[in-house]
This record gives structure tokens, sequence and C-alpha cells, in this order.
DNA sequence: AGCCTCCTAATTTTT
DNA sequence: TTAGGAGGCT
């Protein structure tokens, strides 16, 4: 059983130093210690309203950098330091993490100290699973449960679809998770699937889900959606217990109300039915998570749901100039249903949203890149920004190869946020299975996962005799495999590997419980002895080293936590890995993760309709699927501080076809007077055509700087450098551009080469091709990089093999 | 167990 | 086009 005592969390805890003694008589007439409140001097009227209204029902309507986190966090030092509440009797909650801990950090601010008494401060999952740990019983679960992560699930569900003879090829396992997650988040246990959903995946969906969810009884485990469903589940079965956190909860904030699903609203809505205490900040405008579950309805019926309820508009816009704001307002205009904001500013003066045509993606990769390089220098009119300053917002990942690959080859920084998440990693899975089974033998999942991982010469023959004893036994697969040892079920080296990973395991748990070594020491002594660490040491893949330093800082994560137990608990809920790196980089990411973000240059390519609205979006979700898109294009407007650049091509490779594209809807829906268009630079004899229905008129000058530019840019420079200067003599500014090119090809390369890259350091050339190069490089794997960045290994100092 | 070939699908993603 | 998974072959 783990650790989770937290019933002090109830307990009224001594309320924070400025915290008023008023006696409840006086309290109760509605009389409070009169007191400084200097964080209310920095609101305008509308954040002050929020702020002060602290009983009953609020909506708090806060667009794109109105000083919504500003309202919310003051609110609740308001709350505190009133006297209206004690840090524990405050539930906040968030989405993300990153979010909690930011509101924790600017609440500590206001207060001038630490909030260590906001237990109740934290995304929805990780509340619940405080919650749930206390009440488990009632859902059938013991409260030292296991939480699932995505591939646990698909690996269970898949067992259950090969075990119900489905061709799980027409239905794969990620589908049926799918519909199970929209359930979840409809919060509908098995039994409440209506009967018009019940035909979903074959017709065996609604059987599927209740067969999981046995499964996941059995196996003591939740997954994420469980964790909101069982909570609401409870909550609606045992009145008592929901009287109870009713009265605990005081108040109620939550943020980021838009991106609720039906379970979370239920969950609010349950806890809040008492005094109704609750605030709700969000955007409707920027609602982009309706296709996983999220519903604008919650934020549109707020006022339905608590009559009474205050309503107050966050509108003024400290980020943007007023022409950005006008631009996004304009394309935000076209969505109906909308709770109606208008955005604006004090701010004089400022840039139109610069808009620009290009022939292709690759060109529109290649002026991003001068563009970002203008800035940096400062030469668009601005003072000189720094890569950190400006991001490219993408609408799906794959359009940011295109710029990775131009990045590379002019040597700019870049830094993708996005893709997989560092617990999602392989061997960080792997290596956190082992914990597991350290902790509880009885995680089923987590044995099957590392049984051959590494090599243990247990095939699935092995896997399914002890599959077999433990059902027959009524035992864990780890009880099955000791039996399968001792009674030599399995011969051979499986049977020797089988032998010792039961041995490791036992003296893991052993040397666990008798805490005779610390949980660090043990997570490496578990990686050490299991081989697991040898086995990527042996790995002669690329990718090994990367995943040995990952195993690393798994260990050195740990450092920050009691014991396993609670890294464990922890890290299915939270474990964001921003490794921070001091390089100036330019960032490239989707636009869903830059919701909350800002930027004073933000770039955002590929306004085409298709790809921007996503034409699966529109087929999926019809209107709605478009309106969802039109709020991402919003969002991504306001993400600007001081220049927004739009952009988008007339071609495209989609799936390696050259495909002609059309400019955005959204690009028409850009209000003319706050849109400056710009004609891209004919270096290429390019420009944007008829098609665009643009006028592409530009100008001469613009054209002229951009020209001029491109021989002092940081990127060229870099280029000279990395040529040994080779070039240096025979280009000069002003030069045709096409010189360069030509250039190239006079650095001659041949296969086996040693050579080294600025970025990815030494490597060896394994293939040619016009002047692009194939090269195998020691640390970063196999890459084609154009010859004029590459530079012959004896040059630099490296010693060819 | 490991390698090779064929097939299919291809947005967005937190916890 | 390409990446990843499944199934088959050695």
């Amino acid at each position: 059983m783990s650790d989770f005592d937290d019933d002090d969390l109830f307990e009224p805890i001594e309320p924070a130093q400025s915290a008023p003694k008023v006696p409840l008589s006086q309290r109760a007439m509605g009389i409070s210690a009169p007191r400084p409140a200097p964080y209310l001097d920095g609101l305008n009227p509308a954040q002050r309203e929020a702020v002060e209204a602290l009983d009953g029902p609020v909506l708090m309507l806060a667009g794109a950098g109105t000083g919504k986190t500003k309202a919310l966090t003051t609110r609740i030092a308001h709350l505190l330091n009133t006297g209206q509440a004690r840090p524990n009797e405050i539930l906040s909650v968030t989405f993300t993490n990153k979010a909690a801990r930011e509101m924790k950090n600017r609440v500590a601010n206001l207060l001038g100290q630490t909030v260590e008494g906001m237990p109740w401060m934290g995304t929805f999952h990780s509340i619940c699973v405080k919650l749930l740990r206390r009440h488990a019983e009632l859902v059938g679960l013991k409260s030292n449960f296991t939480i699932l992560d995505t591939d646990d699930q698909n690996r269970l569900l898949k067992q259950l679809i090969v075990a119900a003879n489905i061709d799980e090829k027409r239905w794969p396992a990620r589908l049926l998770s799918g519909v199970i997650d929209n359930w979840k988040n409809r919060a509908w246990t098995p039994a409440q699937v209506p009967t018009g959903d019940a035909s979903a995946f074959n017709g065996q969906g609604v059987d599927l889900y209740h067969q999981y969810q046995e499964r996941l009884k059995t196996l003591n485990a939740c997954d994420f959606g469980d964790l909101l469903l069982h909570m609401v589940t409870i909550f609606q079965r045992h009145d008592d217990i929901l009287k109870q956190y009713q009265t605990w909860f005081r108040y109620i904030l939550v943020d980021e109300y838009q991106d609720t699903n039906v379970a979370q609203y239920l969950w609010l809505r349950l806890l809040a039915a008492g005094h109704k205490n609750i605030c709700c900040v969000g955007d409707d405008d920027q609602s982009i998570y309706g296709w996983r579950g999220a519903e604008v309805g919650n934020i549109l019926r707020f006022e339905a749901d608590f009559p009474g309820a205050k309503v107050v508009k966050l509108e003024q816009n400290y980020r943007s100039t007023a022409h950005i704001l006008g631009a996004a307002a304009g394309v935000i205009r076209g969505n109906e249903g909308r709770l109606g904001k208008e955005l604006w500013t004090d701010a004089e003066g400022g840039d139109k949203v610069r808009l620009i045509g290009h022939w292709d993606g690759n060109e529109e990769a290649r002026w991003v890149g001068e563009e970002l390089e203008a800035m940096q220098r400062g030469t668009r009119g601005n003072a000189p920004l720094s890569l950190d300053d400006m991001a490219i917002l993408v609408r799906a990942s794959h359009q940011m190869r295109a710029f990775e690959d131009r990045f590379l080859t002019i040597g700019l920084p870049y830094r993708v946020i996005g893709g997989p998440r560092f617990y999602e990693r392989l061997e960080i899975r792997d290596a956190m299975a082992y914990f597991r089974l350290a902790v509880s033998q009885d995680d089923d999942l987590a044995f099957e996962r590392i049984v051959n991982t590494p090599r243990r010469g247990l095939g699935d023959k092995a896997v399914q005799t002890i599959q077999r004893l433990a059902r027959q036994n009524g035992v864990s697969l780890v009880e099955g495999a000791r039996i399968a040892v001792e009674q030599g079920e399995i011969k051979g080296k499986g049977g020797k590997g089988l032998a010792d990973l039961v041995i490791g395991l036992d003296r893991w748990h052993k040397q666990m419980t008798e805490e005779a070594d610390t949980h660090v020491e043990l997570a490496e002594m578990i990686l050490d002895d299991s081989g697991y660490t040898a086995h990527w040491m042996n790995d002669k893949t690329p990718e090994a080293p990367g995943r040995l330093e990952n195993l690393k800082e798994l260990v050195k994560a740990l450092e920050g936590f009691e014991n396993l137990q609670g890294f464990l608990e922890h890290v299915s809920l939270i474990m964001d890995n921003e490794s921070e790196n001091s390089e100036e980089k330019v960032t490239i990411m989707t636009l869903h993760a830059a919701k909350g973000l800002e930027y004073p240059a933000v770039f955002l390519p590929g306004w085409e309709d298709g790809l921007f609205p996503s034409q699966r979006s529109m087929d999926e979700s019809g209107l709605k699927g478009l309106e969802e898109e039109r709020r991402l294009a919003y969002v991504g407007i306001t993400r600007a501080e001081t220049i927004c650049t739009i952009s988008f091509a007339a071609n495209r490779l989609v799936y390696g076809q050259w495909q002609s594209q059309l400019p955005s809807r959204f690009v028409d829906e850009l209000p003319e007077e706050h849109v400056d268009v710009l004609t891209p630079p004919g270096l290429y004899g390019g420009g944007y055509g008829a098609a665009s229905g643009m006028s592409g008129v530009g100008s001469k000058i613009e054209e002229q700087a951009l020209r001029a530019d491109a021989y002092n840019s940081p990127g060229w420079k870099r280029m000279q450098e990395n040529t040994g200067g080779k070039l240096r003599a025979k280009s000069s500014p002003g030069e045709a551009r096409g010189l360069v090119i030509d250039m190239a090809a006079v650095s001659s390369f041949t296969q086996g080469n040693r050579v080294f890259h600025q970025k990815f350091g030494y490597g060896t050339v394994m293939g040619i091709e016009g002047d692009k190069l194939d090269i195998e490089f020691d640390k970063a794997g196999a890459k084609k990089v154009i010859s004029k960045f590459i530079i012959l290994a004896s040059e630099a100092g490296d010693v060819p093999f």
C-alpha cells in the first residue's frame, strides 16, 4: 500500500500569517478585517470585478492575452488574504501540469510566500488520483491501483480483441481505445452507453468495453479516463462522500473551462452544487480540443447551469498590436454561436499582419528562414529579436519537416515542441515496467512488457506457458513464471533466463521493502542486473546512446522523490521533459501546442484549404469542424505580439505527390485594412500568381532589401565559416544568388570521407547525389546535407579512420 | 529470433 | 512518399 494518508489535507491548517483573525460572528455578519490588498491595484476594472466577486458562480470570459492567469491567481490570493478560505479549501483545477505549476508560482508571488498548503491545486487528473485513492474500494479497486498509459491500454485491448476472434487488422486496438476514451469522456460506464452507440466497433464495442473494465479491475489498474469517470460514479452513488467534498472545497476555480469534457463538467457540477462558489475561466473562441471530447457547450451553457451567474468579460488585450487583434477578430467573426467578445488594446501603432504567397512549400520554408534571420538582425523595421522570440506554428506536424530541412541546411538553430514525450519513450517505459514490478509483482502488464526485454530467449510459446500456469493457479504472471521455473516447464536458454528474472524480481522487491539502499541506487541496480543497460550498450543503432542518456535522466529524476512508489505514482501523471538548452532557437510547433504561449514574432505557414482548415476535420465534423479550425486560426494569430506573418503556397508535396493548393478561406476572412500583402522576392522567378486572388503588387524597396540582406545574414556567415572561408573570395554581396549554389559543386567529396558538420558533428559520407551528401553521423545518424555545409574532417582536426 | 517484404494509412494530444 | 506494423521465411 502506498502513502496516501493525506487526511491531513482536510485538517484545518493554520491560516497564512497574513490571514485575518476575524471572529466567526463577524465573518457571518459580513465583516472582514480591513487589510491591505496591494495586489488589486494592478488590475483593470474588468479583472478587478472578476477577482472581487468571490461568492457565487462566476464565468470569466478571458480573451487571448487579457491577463487571465493574473485575474485567476489574484482571485486565489484574494480568497486567502480576506480569510474567505483556507488554502486547503480551494479547489483549483487546470488541464496541464505546466499550468498548475505556473499558478502555484504566481499565487506564491502575490502573497510573498510559498503556497505549501494548497494541496488541491492541480490538474483534473492529479486531483482525481488523490481522491480516488481514498475511495478506490467503491469502484472495485485497491488504493494502490496503477495508472495505465496508452501503450498498456492498447496492449490490453489488443488481447481482448484477439480473444474475441475479431480481425485486428480491420478493427485495430487503437480504434477501440479511441471509442472507449470517447465514452469515458462522456462519463458513460459500460452500462450507460446508449444503444445508439452500442454498434460501435463492429457491434462489439460495448461488450469489449465491459471486458476491458473487468480486466482493469483484476489488474487493480485504471486508465486516464477512469480517473474522472470513477470519481463521477462515486459522487453520484455516494451522497455522503459528495457532501463531504462539497463542504471541504468551499471555492472552486477552473482554468480553460472551454476544454472540459462531459465527465469533467459533471465532476465540477457535482462538487459545486452546494455552495455554487465556482469560478470558471475560459474563452469559447479558443476551444480547439473538441476532437478529444471537449465540449464548447459547457462554457456556452454556464449561465443556464448556474442561474444568476456573474459573467465578466476580459477584453483588454496586453499582448498584441491593434492590427493583429483586428485580423484575429475578422477571422473569428465567421463563427456562429459565440459568447461574443472583441479584444481591444491601448497600444498604438504596430505593423499590419503580413501575408505572402509562395510558389511551393520549399520556397515558403526558404523565405521564412530568411525572414527569421532578418528579424534577428533587426532589419525588418524592428529592434533585433532573439530567435527565442520567434515561432513557427503549423497545423500538422508533417509541415515541420520542410522547415527543419531548410534550417538544418542554413544552420539556423531550432527547437521542435511536441513529439514523443519523455515517459512515452520505449526505454523509459521498459525501465518503468521493471520499477513497477519491483514495487508490485502483481503487475502483469509490466511483466509482459519486460519478460523478454532484454532478450532472454522467451518467445511467444514461453509466454503462453507462463500465462497458462498463472491462469490455472489463479495467480499473477510472476507467480506463473515461478511455477514454470520450478516445474522446469521452459527448457534451455529461456528457462535459465526466466529463472534469473524471477530471482532478480524477488531480490529487488526485497531490497525495496527493506530499504537497504536508496531508491536511486536500487533503480540503477535493477537496470544493470536485469541486463537492460547492457542491452542498450550492445545496441549499435544510432539511437542507443540517446536512450542510455534518457535512462540516466530517468534515474536522476528519481532523486526528487521519496521512494520508487512515489515516483511511479507521479510519473504517470507528470513528467514533462523540458530539457532546457541555453542556446537561442526558433521554435517550431503545432497550433495546438501554442495555445497559451506568446511570441513577438509568429509565422503561420500553410494557410491552404485542405491543409488549414484541415480537410479531414471538415469531412468528419462538417461546420463544427470548420469552426474549430477557425478558432485554431484565431489562436494562431493571437499568439503574436508584434509581427504576425501568414503564408501559403501554390504547390505542396502531399504524400509524395505535388498538388496545387488554394489559399485558405481564412486568408480571405482577414480584414484588408489589417493586412499587408507582401510579394515574394523574385529570386526564383517565383511569386504567387493569379490563383490567389491577391493583388501581387509588392514593394520594390522591400525586394531589394531582401536581396541585400541575404549576404549579411547569419546563415550566410555561418556558411562561410563552415566552408573554412574557401568561398569567401569568390562570393561577394550583390552577386547573383545562383552563384552560391554553383559554388557548392566546387567542393568534392567521395564516399567514405570523414566529414564534419557544425550541427551534427563528425560523420562518414555514405553516398553522393548532386550537391547533396548522404552522411552517417556518429551521433545524429543518417542525414542528407548539402555539401557546402560539410567540411572534410581532416581539416577540422578529426582523425579519419 | 531476426530479417525481409508487403500492406496500409496518413490531424491535432493532455493526463 | 514513407513509416510502422504484421506476417512469413530462414
